[in-house]
RNA sequence: GCCCGGGUGGCGAAACCGGUAAACGCAGCGGACUUAAAAUCCGCCGGCCGCAAGGCCUUGCCGGUUCGACUCCGGCCCCGGGCACCA
């Protein structure tokens, strides 16, 4: 052993002992319980990032605990290869976005494989190949022959100046990021996948997912949004009648007006003779497509003239244009009722319209604790105690109605009120029961080059037609040039031309690509079956479900989802026998940092990295301010943030490696903060690490320098080697607990502290003394090792 | 705007099922060793009062439940994540 502790050393020993052994390369083996540990797969964007490195740091603790207790473990590790910052990337240095990636994957394989984590490279892939995406294009077109996969036009950000479709992200401020132009909605063809077919089981078992965080749960029931409601119809002079789907029929006697989505039939027929209502049509289409801009955008409409008849009343009522109201979403009109809900409210007051109260329940009115809207009508509040014959039976409910007979009994509760017009609206015709779900339809088509070509083509006779399994895959050329933005295989008039499957005739290949979300929706199942010529084989069957998955609280919703959704295809084509890709889910918190600032001349900021600046505290080590080391002149402190180029309070894992060892780093970034919370990075803590790992190895050092130590006699053992002795099998006890079932890393990493601090005033050169320690410094080594491998190894 | 989290010393945090708030670490202060520095070791370290013993206060804010609340309930403020084409 070393006297003193050499983190390059130590660490490059341990790895090429670890390769020469191919330790983590495993293959299926009843005769010990699976574990199969997986983490969110990397997009290669050049750099190992702070977050990649808590991500995988958690993964390997979890992975080499189970290895030491016995677990037969999958680790894998791949690519999500395609995606959108290689075109910007193939744009700006020009260069082919293949390139760049298979660039990118070789460095950041070399820094993970750096940081000492324990994968099977054998099963590694990168998305972006062929041997790959095959599988996906193969079950699109399965999914199609099911009827799993349609067509619809569907909107998008659509840039007019650079005549390219826009993600959300590349709009800015509503305008286009490259081209500065507004941008506007167009709606245009795109492939779907019927995952709200799915929808009611995603739903129900999520209950039994009891592996995965509440939160992320309920963010999915809340997505999925199941609700009962009716589907009613509204008489429209002279045109065809209004569909609207409502959760509320207790309040049908409420409403005043409806309203339809701008992109809807009876809003553009209208506006044919309505000067006025085509401009503001117009106007509705420059908009962006993101759900925040449009929730947060000034309500506005305008009158179509037409009116409606309501189903109940025979009331005149009128037909408005609202932009807040979405084609798309639901039958792409709703009744208003002012009376009861704000955004109707709001929109009523804005313009003028008839506000009536159909419930007497303050809940379901008008919020007036906000201070808002109370003056704005008057609402006549029913004392509850008054209404002694059905308060009594009726404590659950919330809401009665009032103003609403004959059809709705005065003081009918919302269970009473939503059936009585249930059954009318059933008898008279003009309304049925519905369940409908908030969730949508996955759009899987994107207008870009770097991703899966999508399987089809189209022919003037036989329309879009799947291509053929024997055809497949439909391979995208990687060698490329970019002239402007437009995407390559669009731009090369020569690409998609093919013939059709079905007639021979000449036909031209769709030249959009997959949502990237198709490749990361079902890798983990491929890590399963290397080499499979299937999708995926029965080993599959033996590794899944995940038995720890690993990633960002960010994905919660949409990757989570079509992950769940795409183990249900898999099943259902009958690859997999589970329902559920993953038995418990782990969501690591940000890693933020400080960041710091010099105002300049123009108003501007100018970001300065952390790593070049000194801190300047007080003598009670308060920090009051801080300078840049290059010039010593103060700089501005801007608070604490996620790491991120725009604040440049990005750390470089790779310079902290360099600097302190791979096993300093995976120290911290597992003692500074349990895995679920923001990571605050200070390279001083890092420093304490550093400090932690020297001490551990010169006391073992010592220990071991002198000499062989005879066994442990544990009868014999005086009253403080008794106590020495109990601290250490509490400490393994409190170790296997938090990392094991706890996950409180930093919490196990400070008891191993504690333990050290006593064994540092456990002065005993005794010969029981000296097994004592013994037992301590093999107990300590072993504690440690899923978090620091190498100095453990 | 809607959905989901978070807020505890100078800082990161701990307190696991409602029972001694601040374990462990960082920063800081004092000391030892050293020609000096680094490294290392020892001590102090939430606030106020007190020579001390000790006392009082303290978990974003307001209120509630409880013998007892960082923890449970209601309301509010601030910060963060997601909102379907970033991944």
């Amino acid at each position: 052993m070393q006297e003193h502790y050499d983190p390059r050393a130590v660490e490059s020993a341990a790895q090429s002992y670890w390769a020469k052994h191919r330790c983590f390369e495993v293959v299926e083996d009843t005769s010990r319980p699976k574990y199969y540990c997986l983490s969110m797969l990397p997009y290669p964007s050049g750099a190992l990032h702070m977050g990649h490195v808590r991500n995988y740091t958690i993964g390997d603790v979890i992975s080499r605990f189970k290895r030491m207790q016995g677990h037969n473990v999958l680790q894998p590790m791949g690519w999500d290869a395609f995606g959108l910052p290689a075109e910007n990337a193939a744009i700006r240095n020009d260069t082919a976005p293949a390139r760049w990636t298979y660039a990118n994957i070789e460095h950041m394989r070399a820094q993970l494989e750096r940081m000492g984590f324990g994968y099977d490279w054998s099963r590694s892939f990168a998305t972006c190949r062929p041997e790959y995406y095959v599988h996906e294009q193969r079950m699109f077109t399965r999914l199609f022959g099911q009827g799993l996969v349609y067509r619809r036009n569907s909107v998008v950000n659509w840039d007019p100046v650079d005549q390219t479709v826009l993600a959300n992200e590349q709009v800015i401020d509503g305008r286009g990021w490259r081209s500065g132009a507004v941008v506007e909605r167009r709606e245009i063809p795109q492939w779907f996948l019927k995952i709200t077919a799915y929808a009611e089981e995603l739903l129900r078992e999520l209950d039994a997912l009891d592996g995965w965080p509440d939160a992320v749960k309920t963010m999915q029931r809340n997505w999925i949004g199941r609700s009962e409601g009716l589907e009613l119809e509204f008489p429209v002079e002279g045109r065809e009648a209004l569909t609207v789907y409502t959760t509320r029929p207790d309040t049908l006697m409420g409403v005043t007006y409806v309203a339809v989505a701008a992109e809807h039939p009876l809003a553009q027929r209208a506006a044919e003779q309505n000067c006025a209502l085509e401009q503001f049509i117009a106007e509705c289409r420059r908009a962006q497509v993101a759900e925040a801009a449009i929730e947060t955008m000034e309500k506005r409409g305008m009158p179509t003239g037409l009116h409606a008849t309501h189903p109940v009343s025979g009331e005149r009522i009128p037909v408005w244009v609202a932009n807040f109201v979405l084609m798309g979403y639901g039958t792409g009109a709703v009744m208003a009722v002012p009376g009861h809900d704000e955004r109707d409210h709001e929109f009523a007051l804005k313009y003028g319209l008839p506000i009536r109260q159909v419930h007497a329940h303050p809940i379901w009115m008008i919020d007036t604790r906000k201070g808002r809207a109370e003056h704005e009508i008057e609402y006549y509040r029913y004392d509850p105690a008054t209404w002694k014959d059905w308060y009594a039976a009726k404590t659950e409910e919330t809401t009665y109605s009032v103003n609403s007979s004959p059809v709705i009994p005065e003081g009918a509760g919302f269970a009473e009120a939503f059936d009585a017009i249930a059954s009318i609206a059933a008898e008279d015709g003009w309304g049925r029961r519905t369940v409908n779900y908030r969730l949508r339809d996955w759009g899987v088509s994107r207008q870009r080059y770097w991703g899966c070509p999508i399987p089809i083509v189209y022919c003037a006779t036989c329309e879009a037609v799947p291509v053929p399994d024997d055809e497949l895959p439909v391979v995208l050329p990687e060698d490329v040039t970019f002239m402007g933005v437009q995407s390559p295989i669009k731009a090369d008039p020569e690409w998609r031309k093919t013939t059709c499957p079905k007639c021979g005739g000449p036909a031209e290949r769709e030249t959009d690509t997959f949502d990237t979300f198709m490749e990361s929706s079902w890798y983990y199942a491929r890590y399963t079956s290397p080499g499979a010529a299937a999708m995926i084989d029965e080993r599959a069957n033996y590794w899944l479900p995940v038995d720890q998955y690993i990633g960002g609280i960010e994905h919660a919703i949409l990757h989570l989802l079509y992950f769940r959704f795409y183990h249900k295809l898999l099943r259902d084509a009958g690859y997999v026998r589970t329902d559920e890709p993953a038995t418990r889910l782990l969501c690591q918190g940000m890693v933020v940092a400080e960041t710091f600032y010099r105002d300049e001349p123009d108003g501007s900021k100018s970001w300065i990295n952390p790593s070049e600046v000194e801190i300047v505290r007080d003598e009670h080590g308060k920090v009051v301010g801080a300078s840049l080391v290059r010039d010593g002149k103060p700089v501005r402190i801007g608070g604490v943030e996620k790491m991120a180029k725009s604040k440049n309070n990005g750390v470089d894992p790779q310079a902290m490696v360099d600097a302190y060892g791979a096993d300093t780093v995976r120290l911290f970034s597992m003692f500074a903060a349990p895995p679920e919370m923001s990571l605050d990075w200070k390279e001083a803590g890092v420093e304490g690490m550093s400090r932690f790992l020297r001490q551990l190895w010169r006391e073992v050092h010592a220990h071991v320098s002198a000499g062989p130590v005879g066994p442990l006699a544990p009868s014999g053992l005086s009253a403080a080697q008794k106590t020495m002795r109990r601290h250490v099998h509490e400490t393994i006890a409190k170790v296997a607990d938090d990392i094991g079932r706890r996950y409180k890393f930093n919490t196990a990493i400070a008891a191993v502290m504690e333990l050290m601090n006593a064994l540092a005033k456990f002065d005993d050169a005794s010969s029981q003394g000296r097994a004592v320690l013994q037992e301590a410094w093999e107990a300590v080594a072993l504690l440690l090792n899923p978090i620091t491998p190498h100095t453990s190894h």
